[in-house]
RNA sequence: GGGUGGUUAGCUCAGCCGGUAGAGCAGCGGACUUUUAAUCCGUUGGUCGCGAGUUCGAAUCUCGCACCACCUACCA
């Protein structure tokens, strides 16, 4: 500590003014901010422990509590106040009268402000309208609020504001709060979910010489004692499938991707995806533990396998669709046959109706892709796999042995969104290296998005990669689903925003 | 990247047919020993996002810029 007073903050008003002047005489009363109180008891606790007693069986053993929390409601009386605390569990009533605490106490607490966090010791009585209160014998300010909180009633309703300021968010408003203890809910359910099947969580690096396991543009960055350029990851699939190679064959990561590209309602340039790989195993088999992660994962932290997303009823508990890019199309506009859909000729023109640029070059799979996602894909509200994707745009993954042109590959849609992409793995070094040449190629005639030829790669599949089946899952949107949030904002503690001036 | 809407007190919001800015909450002063969005009386607080323009006069009309939201595009 020092005697230097802070410069004000350049949105100093009134308020901050009068509150800091407050802290100022609490200095000179002594340590205005003390690290010697230590709780014994949680709101939540003592609610649910104590809620079929009475105010006669309470004041008849009086249960000595310690408690401590954000002030977040005040009623000042005269001689005896109420105010409400709340702790990361929830919220308790406090009862702080002249004849318990003393005039000099009871002083101060009346001119202690609304999100200052206060220490208070006592024993439980419920009240006249039967609220569980703890009766204060002390009260004590643990720290000062400079900044005042928004409106008790409403709590912070400016978007902005809630994402660049999330703790005011957080303190004011408990459904952003119950969001964020779901995601980590949700994350915890699903880390059990693969410890238990025997999987192994491993850490790959976040820093790539060669961006890879992904088609993204990736952020760039420099390392100067080894003077080379590095690239956030855009997805750790290579380095998970090398750890396969070396004989951990099933392993799972829980951890960030950078894609350096558009921000939107489900874009982040930072997300959190979990990948995990199998050995001796197929995408077959990918989709039935899909299914019984999301039954499970919903089941243990929402109760229930019947969700709502956005006013549309979701049921996870039913088997889950199981169609073929063609398939899909037909199911949701039945004029195009499924003759019609072999036929590339019939697909340009469909597309050129769609305003859907095509290339010489896109072949039947490519072209049934894009009229996919042209009018398709947004309709898939129930789960639904999308099976057999085109070889062309699926450079790891292992081709068909039934039709080389398509692979053995999946994506999960739910609710008109991508949630989930797996497919068998593609061991095959010589095939792999024949299609990072392609790719390679794509790259050099200006496709940013191309991968690059990962020799290291190469290597490790030519020490040999057995049978593996692969899969990622972005938590982000599973999040949304699951919490029914509209953004992906709002399911990241500190989204992505533009700068601005504090 | 394109379109639409928003930006007024610390917070939640009115005011927008152009005439010098309002409420509730919070704050400050006072009353009140079972309140609970406490109540009652009094009261402080504003570069109306920023910059230009039109006008005697702009929170209000016009243009530009910034940021946010939504839609759209892009994006495995």
């Amino acid at each position: 500590m020092t005697d230097t007073i802070t410069p004000p903050p350049l949105d100093e008003h009134q308020i901050i003014a009068e509150r800091r002047a407050k802290l100022t005489a609490a200095r000179a009363q002594g340590q205005a901010y003390p690290n010697d109180f230590r709780r014994t008891d949680l709101a939540a606790d003592l609610q649910r422990d104590h809620a079929d007693q009475q105010n006669d069986v309470l004041e008849a053993a009086p249960r000595a509590v310690r408690i401590a929390g954000r002030m977040l409601l005040k009623r000042v009386m005269g001689k005896a106040c109420f105010g409400t605390l709340q702790d990361m569990s929830g919220r308790m009533q406090i009862y702080v009268a002249l004849d318990l605490v003393g005039a000099e106490t009871l002083d101060a607490f009346k001119r202690w402000d609304l999100g200052d966090l206060l220490g208070v010791e006592g024993t439980l009585f419920r009240t006249k309208t039967g609220e569980l209160t703890v009766k204060a014998t002390s009260v004590r300010l643990l720290s000062k609020s400079l900044r005042p909180l928004p409106e008790k009633f409403h709590g912070l309703t400016d978007q902005e504001q809630k994402y660049r300021q999330r703790y005011v968010d957080l303190i004011t408003n408990p459904e952003s709060r119950d969001v964020f203890v779901k995601r980590s809910q949700i994350v915890q359910a699903i880390r059990t979910f693969f410890v238990q099947r025997g999987y192994l969580e491993v850490e790959t690096p976040m820093m790539h010489p060669i961006p890879g396991g992904a088609a993204a543009k990736p952020f760039v960055t420099h390392h100067n004692a080894l003077d080379m350029e590095l690239y956030l990851r855009i997805a750790p699939e290579l380095y998970l499938k090398k750890l396969v190679v070396g004989g951990f064959e099933k392993v799972f990561e829980i951890n960030r991707n950078f894609r350096n590209e558009g921000i939107s309602t489900r874009h982040n340039p930072e997300f959190t995806m979990i990948e995990f790989y199998e050995a001796y195993q197929d995408y077959n088999y990918l989709m039935d533990l899909t299914e019984e992660l999301l039954r499970g994962v919903a089941q243990q932290v929402l109760g229930t396998t019947s969700i709502t997303y956005q006013g549309n009823a979701i049921d996870l508990g039913k088997p889950f669709d199981r169609l073929t890019l063609a398939q899909a199309i037909h199911q949701y506009h039945p004029h195009h046959s499924l003759a019609d859909l072999a036929q590339p000729d019939y697909l340009r023109a469909a597309l050129a109706k769609t305003g859907t640029e095509t290339y010489p070059t896109d072949g039947l799979g490519v072209l049934q892709l894009k009229l996919f996602e042209a009018g398709t894909e947004d309709k898939l509200m129930q789960p639904t796999f999308i099976v057999a994707h085109p070889t062309d745009v699926s450079p790891l993954a292992r081709a068909s042995d039934a039709d080389p042109a398509v692979t053995d590959r999946f994506e999960l849609f739910i609710t008109g969104r991508e949630i989930a992409n797996g497919f068998s793995e593609l061991n095959d070094p010589e095939d792999q290296a024949a299609r990072f040449t392609a790719q390679a190629k794509a790259k050099e005639a200006g496709d940013e998005e191309a991968m690059f030829f990962d020799a290291d790669y190469i290597r490790a599949l030519e020490y040999g990669l057995p049978p593996t089946a692969g899969e990622g899952i972005g938590i982000d949107r599973l999040v949304m689903l699951l919490t029914d949030s509209p953004s992906i904002r709002d399911v990241i503690l500190f989204p992505q925003l533009r700068n601005s001036d504090v």
